[in-house]
Parts: C-alpha cells; sequence; structure tokens
DNA sequence: GCGATCAGCT
DNA sequence: CACAGCTGATCGC
C-alpha cells in the first residue's frame, strides 16, 4: 500500500510506504496509528514523527539506492528507495517480487541524468524486458504542460531578484523580497536566490523546525535566520504571493497600535508550474503600486515532454496514472499515441 | 474553549 | 483546472 493511508487497516497489511511528506500522500497518518509499519526515507520519518505525532517504532527509514528485503504476505520482496527529485525526503519505490518488477514513483520530476545515476534504476532500464508496471505522476500529462528545466527557472528567478536589489540600491529604497513555498518544497529556489546575494533566508520557527528536520549539512541550514531584522529575503507561503496578501509586509506586523512602515517595495517570487506561459519570456510580472509579483514556472513535477522520455527510458508494460485519475485512459491514449508517433517518425526517417 | 472534520478558496 | 495546502464554519466534547 502506497500512500494508501486512508483506506489503511491491521487485517489488510503490515507494511505501507510512504513516498513524501505532503499532505496529500499521507492523509490518513496521524498520532494514533497503529496499523503496521511506515516505510520511508529518513527526511519523511523525522517529519511524520514531529509533525504527525507517530511514534519511532512504527516508523522504518530506509536508505537510497540500496536494495533490502521486505517480508510481505508470506513472499520475500526486494524493495529499492530511488530520490525522486521532488522535494526533500521525496522518493519512488521500486518493488521487485520474483520476475515481477513494479515501480511507484510517488511525486516526481524525471531528470534522465540524475534518475540513471541510481545503479537499481540503471540496471532495469538496461534490461529487456524491463518493468511490468509504473504508477506515474500524471499531474503534467498534457502536450500543453512544456516546462523549462529548474536549472533554467532559478537562473531567471536569480537574475531577476540580482535586477531588484541593484534598483534598490539606486534608488534608495528599503526592498522586501518574498518567496512563495509549501511546507517542504521549492527550496532550491530561495536558497539559490540567497547564496547568490549573499544573504540569509528568514523563516519562522514552524518552517526553521520542519527545515531542520532535512537532514541537511550544516551549512546549508546556517542559510537560515528566524530573526526578522538578519534578512531581507523572507519565505512566506505560496498563498502570500499575491497583490490582497502582500500589504502587511510594508509594514511592522507586531501587534502595535500604530504599524511602522518598514519598506518601500516588497517583491513576491511565485514558483508554481501552472503559471507559465508559451513563447515569451520564463517569468511573467504583475505590478501594482509598491508591490511587484514575478511568476516563476519552477516545477517539481515532471513536464510532459519529460514523461515521455520516462517512459521511453523504462518501457513499461502497464502505466497507472496516479494524478487526475478521472481521466486516467485519456492520460495514457496521449502517452502512447505520442511514443508511437515518434517512432513511426524514426522508422520512416 | 479545544480538537477534528469539512466546504470553500487560492 | 491542477497541487498543496490554508482559512473559517460546524460539530462533538
Amino acid at each position: 500500500m502506497v500512500d494508501g493511508f486512508t483506506y489503511a487497516s491491521p487485517t489488510l497489511t503490515k507494511n505501507y510506504w510512504l513516498t513524501h511528506f505532503h499532505s496529500d500522500h499521507y492523509g490518513g497518518i496521524d498520532k494514533n496509528w497503529n496499523c503496521g509499519t511506515i516505510y520511508c526515507s529518513l527526511p519523511t520519518a523525522n517529519l511524520v514523527h514531529e509533525r504527525l505525532g507517530v511514534e519511532r517504532t512504527f516508523l522504518h527509514p530506509l536508505g537510497l539506492n540500496t536494495p533490502v528485503v521486505v517480508e510481505s504476505m508470506g513472499k520475500p520482496v526486494t524493495v529499492t528507495l530511488i530520490d525522486a527529485n521532488h522535494c526533500p525526503g521525496a522518493v519512488m519505490f521500486l518493488f521487485q517480487v520474483g520476475k515481477r518488477s513494479v515501480l511507484h514513483v510517488g511525486d516526481f520530476r524525471w531528470h534522465r541524468e540524475k534518475m540513471l545515476s541510481s545503479p537499481p534504476l540503471r540496471a532495469l532500464s538496461l534490461k529487456d524486458p524491463q518493468l511490468d508496471d509504473l504508477y506515474l505522476d500524471t499531474t503534467y500529462c498534457n502536450e500543453k504542460y512544456t516546462l523549462p528545466t529548474q536549472y533554467d527557472a532559478i537562473k531567471a528567478a536569480v537574475e531577476y531578484a540580482v535586477r531588484e536589489v541593484e534598483h534598490a540600491k539606486q534608488q534608495r529604497e528599503r526592498l522586501l523580497l518574498l518567496f512563495g513555498a509549501y511546507t517542504i518544497g521549492k527550496e532550491r529556489i530561495y536558497l539559490s536566490v540567497a547564496e547568490r546575494l549573499g544573504m540569509k533566508v528568514y523563516v519562522d520557527s514552524q518552517r526553521y523546525k520542519v527545515l531542520a528536520a532535512l537532514e541537511w549539512p550544516k551549512e546549508r541550514l546556517a542559510m537560515l535566520t528566524t530573526k526578522k531584522e538578519e534578512s531581507t529575503l523572507w519565505v512566506v507561503q505560496l498563498g502570500h504571493i499575491n497583490m490582497k496578501a502582500m500589504p502587511p509586509y510594508l509594514y511592522n506586523l507586531s501587534k502595535a497600535k500604530n504599524p511602522v512602515q518598514k519598506f518601500d517595495r516588497v517583491v513576491g517570487f511565485r514558483p508554481t508550474g501552472w503559471s507559465h506561459k508559451a513563447g515569451g519570456s520564463i517569468i511573467s510580472t504583475a505590478k501594482r503600486g509598491q508591490l511587484t509579483v514575478h511568476s516563476v514556472p519552477y516545477s517539481e513535477h515532471s513536464a510532459f515532454p519529460e514523461l515521455l522520455d520516462c517512459i521511453r527510458t523504462l518501457k513499461p508494460k502497464r502505466i497507472i496514472p496516479t494524478v487526475s485519475v478521472s481521466k486516467s485512459q485519456q492520460q495514457i491514449d496521449l502517452l502512447l499515441r505520442h511514443i508511437n508517433v515518434r517512432q513511426r517518425t524514426l522508422l520512416e526517417g
């Protein structure tokens, strides 16, 4: 049972698998969990314990790229965790039972070089026949979802941030940079900007606790501060990066009766794959008075061309979509149609 | 007044 | 609309 905790029951199975710590995947886990062992990565296990109150005895963290054997329903199952290139701690599960192999990607952003650097996955890509079942993150399973690489999206965001800071310096403006993020996810974009600008990153104490649970190297954790005065680069929830929620950030947010203006301009960065328009520049910008919002098409899900490369590489016998399951058949048809068109083109060419 | 659950919103 | 939540209303205690 992968990411299916709302269906959990002690009679069903004792082995549960959690791909990553996002609420739509861990739903069903709470502090009273007692249905069996939850296997996951170490960062995910830390968060399930600290944020959801599950006892460590129920949590079984596993390392990456190292096959382990778990007894399930009287049969030995070999399982390998592979980095999913999604949020911190996110993994894919490769299950092998006898001759049968199943890959559940959880949520993932396919990256050919990164993923084939995992020995078990590279071995799988070289075998023939390869994979029986592929449980696929079909979030962007449509031709219209072509996204820039994460590298290019981050590069664009860094350039915009540098330009904003230089402009503010010339104008002697007090500038606040805001970066939207989920509970976990979207860290690379604000860490890259902070590194380039030589700034610390302000996070509130709750977010600091979460990020401190991710087993980061200490130099990366040391880029963070929980004191607002120590940085003008702040991380806030994604829902605050809009014209309605940003005005309060111009002012002192304390409970003081008379708010004191602290900044002349607030510039928010909104990292989301949904904002992307084909053609034109990578980042789109909206301005109103002292507020600016830069939408950055930075995604932690695979774009459509990446999904095609994934299935061409792994050649699964069967694909099972895990996102917007109501249109699952159309999603598979679309993938297969593109694969077939490409194969025909190659043959004719 | 508290937590759990759910509709509504972004 | 999707994702990954957050806010506010309602319910049970």
